[in-house]
DNA sequence: CTGAAAGCGCTAACAT
DNA sequence: ATGTTAGCGCTTTCAG
């Protein structure tokens, strides 16, 4: 009646409206009016007008004042990618199920970019982190812990940092997988990595190399190929290393998307899989089974790698000291399926 | 050297720091010094002490005083759905190129939900939205667009309504899907349905019922089968069809989980897909080409609708006004491969 | 060239 | 049972 500008309402015009103080507006609005004896009838009145009004308390203010923001930030490289999706997805929904919001950031599999969001989080006042980091450094990450706390990475971890990590068992993971091709027959196996120098991608590449070793073999540098977890540049790679190296009869793919490229690049070298080539990849696929040649995969928890990340947060902000655990690390799963077949060669 | 609490600096700290008051340090941080002709040495004397103190200025502060938060909503019904994970990203990209951040937020498919999250995202004044709605309901929507514009809906969009949306072509990308299947003499064709009563669902299923009416053929209401996007109900769905039709040749999923839940459900009732039945699916994976059998979909450009939607909510927020161009359908691509095969029966 | 003061919308002492 | 006031951290007139 008063005013008609797209603007929503403040406490001050439902106090006036209610013809009340300011703070018996927001007592009242905000369920502590038994606690202040605040009359029945006042109480109504103030939350009729705010009805009426359409009063969104502007969490911006509460935010400044309470200094809580009630925002948890999240980085991943990649929010496609269903790996990190997955991650996303159940720190959001236990976000919001302890009454808190999420902030999302794509790092484009970028360090300059993971920190300029780093600042923009902080500046934010996020209340905790989950961070999926490109991996590549760590200090900026090591420097923000003294800010925001808490903070938790996932999966690219870092050895030696006093950061809480969670993150999934990859030696014994890329040994269940590698012991796959050994056992039937292989040696000359292509390595499809992610993003090189990462933690996770030079435990598998080393886990690689022991196994070799044990068998009395060797991996040849000329044997790695991929830079990074994107699709196009994993099919270069394969492709490359299909051209080089024509004797592999194998591939140990470091995630899902690296496997369907190697697949792509073999069928167009007119390589097949299995006839010719064999194949176990990292992280499963709902379609891995499906698959003209069914996917051996090794795969990870997902679900639990996000809720872990989401509870060592929210437990420490509810806490309010650091959890004595500072490190998790999941088993992986191995699903033998037909991909992998004897060496013919 | 003062103070050691893990508390971020403020800017009278720095002020008092550099020896100014807070508002010369506003202005020599914020660049503004310049046109303030402030001292040369005054504003690298704040900078400096600025960096000292770490100083990163609250944007909750700020946003409050400058009515604007900087931060675009985005609400999809399951985050770890490639098909959502792919339109979220698209507009977190965009988003954060103009210098707003994305809170990003989890319907789980369900109304309730999405209309305390469309609260929750108003109270934190984000100055636009992007919402993948359940589809069920619409007044809330329209409702909030009254409060926060600009507002944006994908895929799950809604007929007569005064809202901006982007989407795919649904009807024409159906009937192309169905065309293949009738041209291959199918005729008893299951549907596996996203959410019924949904936009896109609905208009996928009467495309299917003006096809087979101009065949001369009916769709039976026990061939319509799945009640949402998610993986377990669509599997369930789909053998509980395949008992009671087991006269049916084909399928036509409407989306890509469906289809993979279609083929498991399919081989462990003993039918395989291509010999027994055949498939065509709305949606595309990197995987479809290397399945068992090469699934033939149908693909939207998930890309061009997430950059849309995010351009729409951008353009309004920069000319304040709305834009002509309310609806915005995107062509989709067939894809044909090998699960559609002649009929046998 | 710089400072003082008001105010964004809210909550929380501290009065009555 | 309710009102007054100060203040969260910042920007921005308005005064020097």
């Amino acid at each position: 009646m008063a005013n008609d500008t797209a603007h929503t309402a403040t406490l001050v015009e439902v106090a006036a409206a209610a013809r009340v103080s300011v703070s018996t507006a927001s007592r009242a609005f905000n369920g502590r009016g038994e606690a202040n004896r605040i009359s029945a009838s006042t109480i109504s009145r103030v939350q009729q007008e705010a009805e009426r009004l359409r009063f969104q308390p502007s969490q911006l203010a509460r935010s400044l004042q309470s200094q809580r923001s009630g925002l948890i930030g999240v980085i991943v490289p990649d929010v496609s990618n269903p790996f990190f999706a997955a991650i996303a997805r159940e720190v959001t929904v236990q976000a919001e199920a302890h009454g808190l919001s999420v902030l999302l950031a794509d790092s484009r599999e970028t360090t300059s970019v993971e920190i300029k969001l780093l600042g923009e989080l902080q500046s934010r006042r996020v209340e905790g982190l989950v961070v999926c980091p490109v991996g590549e450094e760590s200090q900026h990450l090591v420097h923000v812990d003294q800010v925001v706390t808490p903070i938790v990475l996932v999966d690219r971890c870092f050895t030696g940092l006093p950061l809480a990590s969670v993150h999934s068992d990859n030696v014994h993971g890329a040994k269940q997988a590698f012991k796959q091709l050994l056992t039937h027959g292989h040696s000359v196996i292509g390595c499809l990595q992610r993003l090189s120098g990462t933690l996770p991608n030079e435990q598998r590449l080393s886990t690689v190399r022991n196994e070799m070793q044990q068998a009395g073999l060797v991996l040849d540098d000329s044997l790695i190929a991929g830079d990074n977890f994107t699709e196009s540049s994993g099919y270069e790679s394969a492709k490359l290393l299909l051209a080089s190296r024509p004797d592999v009869t194998a591939f140990f793919a470091f995630s899902s998307p690296n496997a369907f490229n190697a697949l792509r690049a073999a069928e167009e070298v007119g390589r097949s899989v299995t006839d010719d080539l064999s194949l176990v990849a990292f992280d499963d696929s709902p379609f891995a089974e499906f698959m003209q040649v069914p996917l051996s995969t090794v795969s990870q928890d997902l679900q639990r790698l996000g809720r872990t990340a989401a509870e060592v947060v929210l437990k420490q902000l509810k806490t309010g000291k650091k959890p004595r655990k500072r490190t998790h690390s999941f088993p992986v799963k191995l699903n033998p399926r037909q991909s992998i077949q004897d060496n013919q060669t």
